[in-house]
DNA sequence: ACATTAAGTGATT
DNA sequence: AATCACTTAATGT
């Protein structure tokens, strides 16, 4: 079990970190599998380390008192997650809820390890920095997309990310969870995949979207 | 066959 | 683009 650990680390973190490095990750971090569609921290919730992606993928949304939900980007194998890069000093909460989009293997390591690390390994500061960086410019597209693309854009570009994400133009997905997503009513998705149907883009069945144009 | 859940649609704001 | 108030279609028990 270990060694298979080490090695799936070695697999997509190798290129980067040296072995050293890899150890000290499989020492301390806590490794996690979760299931798809299962919640891994909430708004509210302490954060106790940095995640870094093994395999699967990850739903990253903002949440409104309501309840309801607003995508703010993906994580996927490779990736780390910068908002709890902001939780450094002292104790923070999540001001995002995580949800597992696909089964999902993870390593949780520990603040105290990801300052430490910093000083003595450049290729992790490198790392932490960068990734830091990704999130944030997928923060602003994010952005830029609700304040500048009509619906029907998003809803084009929101299924493209999935296709690129699931590696499968066949999405098994409702109205329902794409209109919460985008943070908009089940109704209006309906319509504007009935729109993208007849542009030839989509093909659609129950709980099943075929993207054919992208 | 019946109940439940997903999706389609016209009308209204 | 949102909401209401249905209708229709697909699926599970």
């Amino acid at each position: 079990m270990p060694s298979t650990i080490r090695q799936s680390l070695e697999d997509v973190y190798g290129f980067l970190f040296c072995s050293n490095l890899l150890d000290d990750i499989a020492r301390a971090g806590v490794f996690h599998k979760v299931a798809a569609g299962q919640i891994i921290i909430d708004v509210g919730d302490g954060v106790k380390g940095i995640p870094m992606l093994i395999s699967g993928a990850i739903k990253v949304m903002r949440v409104d008192p309501e309840g309801d939900e607003l995508l703010v980007y993906f994580l996927e194998k490779g990736d780390s997650c910068a908002m709890t890069l902001s939780c450094f000093s002292g104790e923070m909460r999540s001001s995002i809820r995580a949800v597992a989009e696909q089964d999902t293997i993870m390593v949780n390591v520990p603040m105290t390890e990801v300052s430490t690390w910093m000083s003595k390994y450049p290729a992790w500061a490198n790392f932490v920095l960068e990734s830091f960086g990704v999130r944030l410019n997928e923060m602003l597209d994010a952005v830029d997309a609700l304040a500048f693309l009509n619906l029907h854009d998003r809803v084009q570009r929101h299924l493209i990310e999935k296709v690129k994400l699931h590696g499968s133009t066949e999405l098994s997905t409702t109205h329902a969870e794409i209109a919460s997503d985008l943070h908009t009513s089940r109704v209006v998705i309906s319509r504007v995949l009935k729109q993208l149907e007849k542009e030839g883009v989509v093909d659609l069945r129950r709980n099943r979207i075929e993207v054919l144009e992208f």
